[in-house]
DNA sequence: AGCATATAGTTCGGCTCAAGAACAAATCCC
DNA sequence: GGGATTTGTTCTTGAGCCGAACTATATGCT
């Protein structure tokens, strides 16, 4: 049960019955299509006349378009609904510290267009590139319209401001970088940090956590991102800060991490704190070089051609990641925490240990799952197009 | 932005939009009165005439009453209205291992009745004795309607199944508390673990945070609980799990927990870790007897009166609630965290160091208020007072 | 006193919307 | 072809918000 805000509600007006009900319907025929009215009657409990009229008017505005014509042993044959995944394109943008994503998906989330560049120094550069782009494509594919722009990013986003809080990893000086992108290209941008993209795209898009409310992103690269779905919905914190779990001491006398804290997670469970573990395990090896151009990717590489440091490494790491996977348990209760970065190629080999350890320091009663992400998903650009789908998708609030 | 359950959604009635107005009109007297019908009109944005017939209906359910008349500079004089504090009974019960608190409150969250009786070995005669004294202060109190009955304990309640999942503290057996307290007494029954009662409490009756969302209330005593309000509610995780921060890890060499891990943040910053801190301390005078009967009462005397080994046990203990908040803080950013429990009484004393040490660890972009509660406010009891409330000035939900 | 002005609160017609019943359409089986 | 069955549409009714007109009550100026 949420508290109103009196400082910033919405009252209900005589539309305001129809919006809730034709955002059901239409969440409806995602759902379950093809789906026939009198099914949507069933799943819904609303009359047959008043589904009637909700897809007429979806039909008329284009979000729905009736199909094929179903079977039935008795009866008037059902006229199939579906989902018009063409009416609106939505641009993902993922930027990483050294290359970034583009992508160009429809209502279902399927992408269109798919490229890569590497991203640039300095913002205003950024915008000149990928506006250009998003402009050529548009009218590349003119027939659809465009809903927007999502912008996932290695760092924090103030949800009211939508200016970036911090992106220390991509060195950029504090930009409005949303306005300059809407102002280039026309359309709406939503920007969102990468970690709670990852976790927007599971709870939409991942297809094995029916019904799950509360689930836990965990981004694994250099650092660790922590993205929360608590309550069937996205987590933010003050300014958008919430989520830096990877920041979290788990040992007070452990290594400095670059937060200028001790012993953080992320010093621990990172990819950077397997090279760590690698290199200590390597041990005077490293000094003859071909250390310093150790990378995680080699690491991954060498365990699974036997070389028992670096399996050792993983290890090491997998074992860390389960002890932070602990706190995310006891802390916030999940059903489901979800595994995302290199170290998901590698999942078969420390999933097990990460899974077990979680489990070993985590209350008894806890029955969240832990898996690792599809890499092939690409979670952060289509997280990002999630974001700008709940739009359109996503509940309505009143009071 | 919340996505929408499709096991179980809400579609919108025709009376759907009066009744999200007239639960914003109760919340708007709730905060404004005395308040006129136009004031309401330009708090809310209805129209006068939408605003005319939600109060005549809500005066009608005796939710509001007409007050004295006002004066203005010119025109005609409004009609002040004024919540019915009056018009609902709630009977708030806050079960400790050693006491348990009975309250009677009215919907302003005032007390009308308030008693203290030891705490029943088992479940059958806390039953039966609560159950007698609370049919007892219905007769004496005829004249009110009552809402029900809340009850928070050192525990996790399941949202669902209202059950508790574990109560160790407490030493009952599971069982179905609920359902027999609502057979004996004839009133619902609703259930709360004490840290989120705590939370609740300072969300809806705290009056120094006004327009905050985030908010995580940490109750300190043998153990640590954490309540969180995240994005405006409650947040329990799978089977009222969450907030068991008590029990991550801070130091994986640690002290042994009675959760069997090692170096739990509860290990570090409870009112027991200043029981071992101060026997430390005090070294081989422990043997020398009265030790043993040391309690956490003692050991805030013994500071008042400059007892230095008090002294240095409760700054222990401070600079451990502060990395405890610290984690809070990196993770969830709320607008605020709230200390409950005995240490609140040293907090003059701690404070500084705990706010000193939590802010040195956690993300320098945070603002993250950090305050004791009052302590004579009675959070548990109020706000499981709040639980039973927010039925009625809650946020409805529909999609 | 009389009138203009200002503010509070009520009443009524018009519009949106869901419910529910009646009806039309389409199909199968006998 | 007729009855049974299911889908989908149409129409009336009642709930509820909006907006305008109207009533009630006050002040201040002439």
């Amino acid at each position: 049960m949420r508290k109103i805000d009196l400082n910033n509600f919405q009252v209900a007006t005589s539309e305001t019955a129809r919006d809730i009900n034709s955002r059901i319907m239409l969440n409806l025929v995602r759902k379950h299509q093809p789906v026939s009215r009198a099914d949507l009657m069933r799943y819904s409990g609303l009359q047959r006349s008043t589904v009637s009229v909700i897809t007429e008017q979806l039909i008329a505005e284009r979000w729905l378009k009736e199909g094929e014509v179903g079977n039935l042993p008795r009866g008037r044959k059902p006229t199939f609904l579906h989902l018009n995944e063409d009416r609106a394109g939505i641009f993902g943008i993922n930027i990483q510290p050294c290359s970034t994503n583009l992508v160009l998906a429809n209502l279902a989330g399927h992408f269109l267009v798919e490229e890569t560049l590497p991203t640039p120094d300095d913002p205003d550069r950024f915008v000149t590139t990928i506006a250009k782009r998003i402009r050529e494509l548009m009218k590349k594919h003119p027939r659809i319209a465009y809903e927007g722009i999502g912008v996932s990013l290695p760092g924090r986003v103030d949800p009211s401001s939508q200016r970036f809080v911090f992106a220390p990893n991509l060195g950029w000086r504090e930009t409005n970088l949303k306005a300059r992108l809407q102002d280039a290209t026309g359309l709406t941008v939503e920007m969102e940090n990468a970690a709670n993209a990852c976790a927007l795209s599971e709870f939409w898009f991942g297809s094995h956590h029916e019904g799950v409310k509360n689930l836990i992103a965990v981004t694994v690269s250099e650092g660790i991102g922590v993205g929360m779905i608590l309550n069937g919905q996205l987590v933010s914190g003050t300014s958008g800060l919430a989520g830096e779990f990877g920041h979290v001491s788990l040992n007070e006398v452990g290594p400095k991490c670059r937060c200028g804290n001790q012993g953080c997670w992320e010093v621990y469970a990172s990819n950077s704190a397997a090279l760590r573990y690698y290199a200590e395990a390597a041990g005077d090896k490293a000094n003859n070089g071909g250390l310093a151009e150790m990378t995680f990717q080699k690491i991954l590489e060498h365990a699974d051609q036997g070389d028992a440091h670096a399996v050792q490494a993983l290890s090491r790491m997998a074992n860390y990641l389960g002890r932070g996977a602990a706190m995310l348990i006891n802390g916030l209760a999940p059903e489901v925490i979800v595994f995302i970065g290199d170290v998901t190629r590698a999942w078969q080999r420390i999933g097990a240990t990460a899974v077990e350890i979680a489990h070993q320091r985590s209350s008894t009663h806890a029955t969240t799952k832990i898996v690792a992400s599809d890499s092939a998903a690409q979670p952060r650009v289509r997280g990002i197009i999630a974001l700008v789908l709940q739009r359109h998708f996503g509940a309505p609030t009143f009071a």
